[in-house]
DNA sequence: ATCAATATGTTGTTTAAACGATAGATGTTT
DNA sequence: AAACATCTATCGTTTAAACAACATATTGAT
């Protein structure tokens, strides 16, 4: 069933989402050209075209491809979505977000819409292949309605956190805990 | 003048020899497969047999072009040949000497030969280049003489210093330079 | 020693990427 | 505001690399 996509393509790919997520830690988004990209990524600058539509295109598909595969990586390690992968997913968020504040700066404010919409989108795929998986007996609809609310719940939680920071991030997420109810009963 | 050289040739060159010492760092040189060498750099095997001959000739590429560039680079700060070029083309040899004895570990001796060769060639291109500017009336054959003398005299130095390791290699540079004469005189 | 599996080179065909040229947009200096 | 440079986006042509297939070696296990 595998496409077998030409290696050529995912290289090229990766070497300018590479050459990008690097650039970022340097300078601001809106100071970096197509051919900064792709000098870095040793690309043709028409090569760009060829994969990504503008350089929102790629910030989008760097974000949801990149980023976020790190996120699920790292929960993807458990069987079923309990408590712990609750934890650990909050955690990731913060982690992220953390570290693209501190390698964008001053373009990070300019693009957190963007970010929260593909963070909240992944997460909500995410939470919705695996509730499927849980409890195959649920109905679809329903279960899509506990992705949405875990993955808005959660993002929204993690971005109270970091403006606050009040608590230590373990202790914060045992609150989150307390309001979610992870049971399903059929 | 400059010829131009198609950024494609030039990446899957340097890809190819990235992946070759990445993978000397853990594999035994006659253990690693071409196949292995491609996989590590994204290229297609074939495409491999257009840029070198084989495993050995990588070898050959990789130890005058990538590595030999480093100690060069160190030395390419000096204006003229001196006593503090000799000292730091002595100590980059031992350094260099020492991190692939590190890394490639056992094939390490059996490469020993190849690699000096290919040492005293570069050192010999590099002291003959420099004594040319150096010493522009001097007859170029005299010259050539000089720079054989003085690449053979440090290679060979250099190797004695790592089989026996008496004194610091500060010190040992010094006896070296009481041996040979660095001045010429019209 | 035999057989199977894997590695080495090589070749003809197909495809992705490089190149050069182009036109329009954006931006900076005078 | 006009001149200038730089960036964006696209297109036809050329070239390097991918692919598949092949014959021949090496290796390894039975």
């Amino acid at each position: 069933m595998e496409k077998l996509i030409d290696p050529r393509i995912l290289r090229t790919r990766k070497l300018i989402m590479d050459a990008f997520i690097e650039l970022s830690m340097k300078k601001e988004f809106k100071d970096i050209t197509i051919k900064d990209i792709t000098n870095a990524a040793t690309v043709n600058r028409a090569t760009f075209y060829s994969h990504f539509m503008d350089k929102f295109d790629l910030l989008e598909k760097v974000l949801s491809e990149s980023v976020m595969r790190e996120v699920i990586q790292e929960v993807s390690t458990h069987e079923v979505i309990n408590e712990e992968t609750i934890k650990a997913i909050f955690l990731s968020i913060i982690k992220f977000q953390t570290s693209i504040s501190n390698q964008c700066r001053r373009s990070y404010e300019a693009f957190t819409p963007q970010i929260e919409t593909i963070f909240k989108q992944e997460l909500q795929a995410f939470f919705s292949e695996w509730a499927q998986k849980q409890w195959p007996n649920q109905s679809k609809t329903e279960l899509e309605v506990y992705a949405v609310i875990l993955s808005w719940a959660l993002y929204g939680a993690a971005m109270h956190w970091m403006q606050n920071q009040t608590s230590q991030p373990e202790d914060y997420v045992e609150q989150i805990l307390h309001i979610i109810k992870m049971e399903k009963h059929k």
